[in-house]
This record gives structure tokens, C-alpha cells and sequence, in this order.
DNA sequence: AAGTTTTCTTGACAACTGTCAAGAACGGGC
DNA sequence: GCCCGTTCTTGACAGTTGTCAAGAAAACTT
């Protein structure tokens, strides 16, 4: 029984927090499928044993460091959404931000693709997935509503469309982006600066 | 060496075809990496060697089925955009099939985005997924380009942005589908209907 | 009807998977 | 020093995987 309260409790999460971090660089690069308990335990300090020590199977690890991931995910147009004080400024900057986290994190936004569709296959992924997706959602309605209240428009769309639309797009790139490499960026920069007017009026 | 030229040439390719459309059904299910060929054989009139028969590996079955199913996908609308007569017609037949392909053909959709997915962690899928994706671009071209011009209009996006958004917005309703089922196809329809005029100007 | 080629099944192979149990190593408190 | 709980490693388990070879079955030719 691991999770005693005898002596810090950060401890044990902390071991936690390492051992995601270890798992995301190796589901990032074989995606969740291929990405084996020893292959993940042999880019980390420990060995793969330790695994089942710290969760209590591979599904509850990739959860927890899909999530651990994504939580520090949903903040990174926030300091956009709150600097920027004319609606091309917003633009300019937010489509920056998505360029630069697919050069920057392409590996980490595949597996986020990979899990998302495996929750589609596999009954344990849903609910942590929904949950995530439902946070993305609201990062970019935050962007959304702040362009459009810049721009003095309102948006002509849902929140769920605008993240479905601007999700597609992003897609598209980072499958471009692994074949095609850099160009694809400027593309993006494009198509952001093209569509985002059209979601307020 | 079966492909001799000796006989029928189809005879070998029908059966190529028969082991396709039994795989689609496996892969639809379980995904691409829970899809063993024991399984996707066991789902079929064969034993699992049979396979190595006719595909030299599991990827070239796994290609082959994708593109089977895929080559007639990609004239879904081509009737749409023939019949339609007026700018909303086309919406509203559009959006129909849209939805109406998400109730009747899930599993293969799902397979579709997983197969595209993996495509960024194993190179052997890449070639056949771009040139999939490049004709189902040219799918949403058409009728994005008869939209405009029924209604008068010239596009407002480029053709990889239109498809990007549409297929975003598609994805998102496959995925709320095999959670919530039927009312988010409303939904969707509701989107297409809010979506598609802004995409001609 | 016999022979030949195509088609399919069976059974095996080596490799790999998630899981778990037994015990070694480590840590701090006496 | 010793003890005891925590942490980690090692090695094994049962099951699965893609692949392939040997030969049975079927189809076709002459």
C-alpha cells in the first residue's frame, strides 16, 4: 500500500511527476501504442518495475502524464489574451504561440492526438480526455472572446466550433510540420490571421 | 511469387479485396494497434496465415484496406454539389451527409483519424495517408467552390484552411458521437450551417 | 485421371507485452 | 550498532504479436 500519509506527502507525488516526465518523452516519440513500460523506464533513472510501485497500470501513467502535461498546456495563450490591446496585436501574437509550441512541443501534441483518438477505441482514455479537451476549449474561447471584445464585434460562432475549427487547423499543421518541417509555420501564421476575423462580426 | 501473371489478374485482387473489407471491420473496431491479424483473419472466411499470402506485411494489408474504403469516401459529395441548385440547398445537403455518414460509418472514421495519427510516429504510413488526405482536401474543394458560386461569392480561405476547419469541426462531432450518439450530429449541422457562409465573402 | 499450380491451414518461432512477487538496497530513528 | 518501513531491482509469469515454413486442400490443365 504505497500511498501512506507518513512523512511528506509530496514525496511520493514528486517520484510521480518524475516518472511522467520520463513517460512523455518516450509516448512522444513512439506514441501510446509502442511506447513500452521498459522503454519508458529505460529513458528515466529507474528501472521498469518501479512502474507498478508509483501506478497501478500503464493506463493510470499515461493519464496522469497526459494530464500532468496539459496542465501546465492550457495557460500558454493567457499572457496573449491579457497583453494585447488592439485585435491584430492578439492575432499576431496568438498565431506566434501556435507556430512556436509545434516547432517547440510537436512530439507532446502528437501524443495528445494519438491518446484522443485511442479514447475513441478505448473505454479508460474517455473520461480524462473529455476533461482536457474540454479545458483546450475554454483556452481558446478566452481568445476568442478577446478579440472580439478588442475588435468591438461578438463572436459569430459557438465556443465548441471555434475550437473544432482552429483545432483542425492546428492538426493540419503539426501532421505538415512532421513531413514538410518549417514552411508549414508560415502557412499556419496565415490561415490564423484569415480565419480568426471571421469569427467575430 | 502469387502475383503471376497466369489466370485471372483479378482473381488475386478480389481477394485482396475480400481480406480489405474483413480488416476494415477489425480495424474499425479495435483500432490499428489492437488489431491483430489473428483477430482481423478470425473476422473473416480465412485462417491468419492467409494474409502473409496476399500482403507482404500487416502495413501493406493495413494500407490497402484504408485505401479500399477510401477511394470510394472521396466522391461522397460529388452528388451534392452536382444536384444543388441553390446556396442553401448545398448546406443543407451537405451538412445531411455529414452527419448522417458519422451514424452510419463511425468505426471507419475513427480508424481514418487513428491511421492519419499514426502516420507522425511510423514513416511506412505517411506516403498513402498524404495522398489520402490530399484527395480528401480536393473533396471539401469542390464543394466549398460551388458553394461560392451559387451563391455568387468567391472563397474567403484557402483550400488547405477550409479543409482544415471543416475536418476539425468533423472530428470533434466523431468523437462527441461515440460518447453522447445522436443529438451532437444536430449540432453539427447547426456549425456547417454557421460555418459555410463564412467561408465565401 | 494424373499431374501441376494455386490457394489455404496448421503449427511453430522468437520477440515482446503488462503484471507482479521476492528480495535487495536504502533511509532515518533508536 | 540494529531495526523497520520505504523504495527500487531483478527475474519470472502467462499471454500476445507478426512472421514464416511445411504441407494439406483445391483448382486447373492436359
Amino acid at each position: 500500500m504505497p500511498p501512506v500519509k507518513t512523512r511528506p506527502v509530496d514525496k511520493f507525488d514528486r517520484r510521480r511527476d518524475e516518472l511522467a516526465e520520463s513517460a512523455l518523452l518516450t509516448l512522444g516519440e513512439m506514441g501510446y501504442a509502442r511506447a513500452s513500460l521498459r522503454e519508458i523506464a529505460g529513458n528515466s533513472p529507474f528501472s521498469h518495475g518501479v512502474v507498478h510501485y508509483y501506478f497501478q497500470d500503464k493506463l493510470e501513467l499515461v493519464i496522469y502524464s497526459v494530464r500532468y502535461y496539459k496542465a501546465r498546456c492550457v495557460t500558454r495563450y493567457d499572457a496573449v489574451v491579457r497583453d494585447s490591446t488592439t485585435p491584430d496585436e492578439l492575432i499576431d501574437a496568438f498565431a506566434a504561440k501556435l507556430a512556436e509550441t509545434i516547432r517547440d512541443e510537436a512530439p507532446m501534441h502528437r501524443l495528445w492526438y494519438d491518446l484522443r483518438t485511442q479514447s475513441m477505441f478505448e473505454d479508460g482514455l474517455r473520461d480524462a480526455i473529455t476533461e482536457i479537451d474540454a479545458a483546450l476549449e475554454a483556452m481558446i474561447w478566452r481568445v476568442i472572446t478577446r478579440y472580439a471584445e478588442l475588435a468591438g464585434l461578438s463572436p459569430s460562432v459557438t465556443s465548441p466550433a471555434a475550437y473544432g475549427m482552429l483545432d483542425g487547423l492546428f492538426q493540419q499543421a503539426l501532421l505538415a510540420w512532421t513531413t514538410t518541417g518549417e514552411p508549414v509555420l508560415d502557412a499556419l501564421t496565415t490561415q490564423v490571421r484569415t480565419v480568426l476575423p471571421l469569427l467575430a462580426r
